[in-house]
RNA sequence: CGGGGUGUAGCUUAGUCUGGUAGAGCGCCUGGUUUGGGACCAGGAGGUCGUAGGUUCGAAUCCUAUCGCCCCGACCA
C-alpha cells in the first residue's frame, strides 16, 4: 500500500497549454509523465507503474509457450543502445535509417573529431541482434530462437507529436526470431500474433491487426495493430467481411480479373493543349476529356535513375507501395531531373512509345492496373502544349510492368470479398514483420542442417509501442473527468479515499480494507492527505483508479463504506462488517476477468 | 525540411495592434474559519516578459537575428 502523502502524485486542475489530444492532457494533469523538451518526458511514479505493467503482462504472452505452434515462447535479453555505425552501414538499410537515428560525436571522449561518427543511438536492434546470433548460433539444433527486450528506443523524428504517441525517446518491446526455414518462419510469425493479440486483449486494449506496408524493414509481409482512434496518424482501409489493411498496403478489386484488353480505337492523335498543365485542366471546357479517361505519368528517381509511374487521371499515387519496386530509395523526380529525359515538363508528360526522348535512361516504367479501365486514353506528348488522344493501353505504352500502385478509395470493392471499402483512423501500437533473409543475408547468418548444407536464418521482427500503448490506452478510455485505467495496468486498482484522515477508526478500516485487497491481489493507494473532499473525488476521477472505496466520518457513524468503480456512476454502500471480505471478492473477480 | 502559430511567476493567462517601466486566477507560504465533488477571509513570497542585438528620453510592446515549443504536411512503435 502507498500512502499518497508519502508519494508524489503532482495531479494539475489546468490542461497545459502544449497539449491538444484528450489523452495527452490527461496524461500530464493526471502527474503520469513531465516533459523535458520535444518527444522526450519523464515517467512520473504514477506512469512508471503504468509502464511496469505492460511490460510485465507483455513479458508472460510473450514467454508464454505456444502450444498449437509446437515451440517455445520469447526469450528475453538486453542489448546495448549505443551501436557502432560499422555495423548499420553493413545492413541493408543504411541509406534509410541514417536519417533518424542520433549520431554521437566525440566530445569529451578526448579524441579528435572523425568524419563519421563512430556511434549511433539504436532506433531498433536487427543491426545488433543479427551478428549476435551469427556468432551464437551455427547449428540447426539451436533453431527456432525468438529473442526480445523491452528497452528504450532512440529516434530523431522528424516530427514529434502528441505526448508519447510519437516521442525521440520511447520504450519499446522488440522481438527478432531465427527460423531454419519459411514455414518455420511463418509459425513462428503466427506465434507473435497470437501474443500479441493475446497482449492487447489482457491489457483491456481493442487492437485490430491489418495488413501493412513492410516499408524500410523490408521483408514478405506484415501486420500492424492498430488502437482505432480519431487522432491516429494512420487509416485504416476495411470492410464489413474481416478485410483490414493500412491504407498504405490496401487495395481494392477495382479491375476485374477477366477483364479483356481494349483494342485500338484509332490512331494515336496529336492535339494542341496550350497551357494545360494539370489532369483538372484538361477535364474542363473545352477538352472536357474526364479524369478517368487520361494517363497519368509520373517520374521518380530510385537510386538515381529515372522511372516512370503511370495512373488514370482521375487516380492518386500511394507512395508506399513504389516500395515493391525494389528500390533502396526513391523520390519524386524535379522538373529538372524530368526534361532531360522525357523531352518536355510536368503537365505534359506521357509514356507512349517514340515520344520519349531517352528512353534508355529509364529504369521502367511501372503501370497501375487500373489504367486497363481506360483502355484508349488521353496523355501527354512529351512535348509542352501538346497532347496524344487514341492511346492505347497494349499497343501504344512501354510498360515494364504493371502493378497495384494506386490510393484505394472507399466504396471501392474489397479484394477479398467485393463488399465496399471503409475507412477510420488508428494508431499504431504494434507491427510484425516476416523478415525472410534480408538480414541473415547481408550479416551472414547461417547454420548447417541434418545434412551438413549451410542456409541463411529466415527472420522475422517484431515491435510493441510500449508508452504509446499507455497513451493509446488513455485515449481509447477515458471522460470528461479523466482517465479510466483497465484493471490489469492501472497503476492502482484499489483507490481509498480516507475523508477524515485524522480519525484514528477511520484509518484503521482503510488499513484493514487494504490489507484485504492487497492479500486479494490488488495494489492500493491509500488518499490520506489532509484535503478537503472534492479535491480527493476530483483526483480520484482523473488519476483513474478502477475501484474507489470512500471512508468517511459520517458513513461510518452508520457503519457503512463506500465503494465505487471509476467506470459506473453506482455507489454501493457496504456495511463495515462486511466490507474486507467485500472488496476482496471484487478484487478477485476483476483480476480473473483479465486474466482469464 | 516546407507552411502556420506561439513564448509573460511552478501552471493557465491579460497586457503587444496604439511604447510610459507588469496584472489576474490556480498553486505555494503564514494565520483564522471551514470540511461529502477542485472552500472562504486576511496577510505574504515569487517575473532580467525565451535569448542576443538594434530603434527610442523610455521597449513585454517596434525592428533584426537566433533558440524553444505547438499545429498541418512527408516518416514511424
Amino acid at each position: 500500500m502507498k500512502r499518497w502523502s508519502h508519494y508524489f502524485v503532482p495531479t494539475l486542475k489546468e490542461s497545459p497549454a502544449d497539449a491538444e489530444i484528450a489523452s495527452h492532457k490527461l496524461l500530464v494533469r493526471a502527474g503520469l509523465v513531465r516533459k523535458l523538451s520535444g518527444g522526450l518526458y519523464t515517467f512520473m511514479p504514477l506512469g512508471l507503474r503504468v509502464m511496469q505493467k505492460l511490460s510485465a503482462i507483455c513479458r508472460e504472452e510473450l514467454e508464454r509457450e505456444q502450444p498449437s505452434h509446437g515451440r517455445a515462447g520469447a526469450i528475453e535479453l538486453w542489448m546495448p543502445h549505443i551501436h557502432p555505425v560499422e555495423l548499420w552501414e553493413q545492413g541493408p538499410r543504411w541509406a534509410a535509417a541514417r536519417e533518424i537515428m542520433f549520431r554521437t560525436d566525440h566530445a569529451g571522449a578526448g579524441k579528435g573529431r572523425a568524419k563519421e561518427p563512430e556511434f549511433v543511438l539504436g532506433p531498433t536492434h536487427e543491426e545488433i541482434i543479427t551478428p549476435l546470433v551469427k556468432q551464437e548460433i551455427t547449428s540447426y539444433r539451436d533453431l527456432p530462437k525468438n529473442f526480445y527486450q523491452i528497452a528504450t528506443k532512440f529516434r530523431n523524428e522528424i516530427r514529434p507529436r502528441y505526448g508519447l504517441m510519437r516521442a525521440r525517446e520511447f520504450v519499446m518491446m522488440d522481438a527478432y526470431s531465427f527460423d531454419a526455414d519459411d514455414a518455420g518462419a511463418v509459425k513462428s510469425y503466427l506465434a507473435m500474433k497470437a501474443s500479441y493479440e493475446a497482449f492487447f486483449k489482457r491489457i483491456g486494449v481493442k487492437a485490430i491487426a491489418v495488413e501493412a506496408d513492410t516499408g524500410v524493414m523490408g521483408g514478405s509481409y506484415s501486420h500492424e495493430f492498430m488502437v482505432p482512434a480519431e487522432i491516429g496518424d494512420d487509416d485504416v482501409i476495411y470492410s464489413d467481411s474481416g478485410y483490414a489493411a493500412n491504407r498504405e498496403k490496401a487495395s481494392s478489386s477495382l479491375v476485374p480479373k477477366d477483364l479483356a484488353d481494349a483494342a485500338p480505337a484509332g490512331a494515336v492523335e496529336k492535339f494542341a493543349t496550350p497551357g494545360v498543365v494539370t489532369i483538372a485542366q484538361l477535364a474542363a471546357a473545352p477538352y472536357a476529356i474526364s479524369g478517368d479517361t487520361q494517363f497519368k505519368t509520373l517520374v521518380y528517381m530510385g537510386d538515381g535513375k529515372p522511372f516512370l509511374v503511370i495512373l488514370r487521371g482521375s487516380d492518386e499515387l500511394e507512395e508506399a507501395k513504389l516500395g515493391s519496386l525494389g528500390f533502396t530509395l526513391f523520390r519524386a523526380a524535379t522538373a529538372e531531373e524530368i526534361e532531360p529525359v522525357l523531352g518536355a515538363k510536368p503537365g505534359s508528360l506521357g509514356a507512349v512509345k517514340g515520344t520519349i526522348k531517352n528512353p534508355a535512361a529509364l529504369a521502367g516504367v511501372f503501370a497501375d492496373h487500373a489504367i486497363r479501365l481506360i483502355g484508349n486514353g488521353v496523355t501527354g506528348a512529351n512535348e509542352d502544349g501538346f497532347h496524344l488522344k487514341n492511346v492505347n493501353v497494349t499497343r501504344d505504352l512501354a510498360i515494364t510492368q504493371f502493378g497495384d500502385f494506386r490510393r484505394v478509395r472507399t466504396g471501392e470493392p474489397c479484394p477479398v470479398s467485393g463488399l465496399p471499402l471503409q475507412s477510420k483512423r488508428g494508431i499504431e501500437v504494434g507491427h510484425i514483420f516476416k523478415l525472410g533473409t534480408k538480414y541473415a543475408d547481408k550479416f551472414g547468418a547461417v547454420y548447417t542442417d541434418d545434412q551438413k548444407q549451410s542456409h541463411p536464418m529466415v527472420m522475422g521482427c517484431y515491435g510493441i509501442g510500449v508508452s504509446r500503448t499507455l497513451q493509446a490506452i488513455i485515449e481509447q478510455s477515458h471522460d470528461a473527468d479523466g482517465i479510466i485505467w483497465p484493471w490489469a495496468v492501472a497503476p492502482f486498482q484499489v483507490l481509498i479515499c480516507l475523508l477524515d484522515p485524522k480519525l484514528p477508526e477511520a484509518m484503521e478500516m482503510a488499513e484493514k480494507l487494504a490489507a484485504a485487497a492487497e492479500a486479494a491481489g490488488a495494489d492500493v493507494l491509500l488518499d490520506d492527505r489532509d484535503e478537503r473532499p472534492g479535491v480527493k473525488f476530483k483526483d480520484a476521477d482523473l488519476i483513474g483508479i478502477p475501484l474507489r472505496i470512500v471512508i468517511g466520518g459520517k458513513g461510518l457513524k452508520d457503519g457503512i463504506i463506500e465503494l465505487k468503480p471509476r467506470a459506473s456512476k453506482d455507489v454501493q454502500k457496504i456495511a463495515v462488517a462486511d466490507a474486507p471480505a467485500k472488496l476482496a471478492e471484487l478484487v478477485r473477480a476483476n483480476a480473473q476477468g483479465v486474466t482469464a
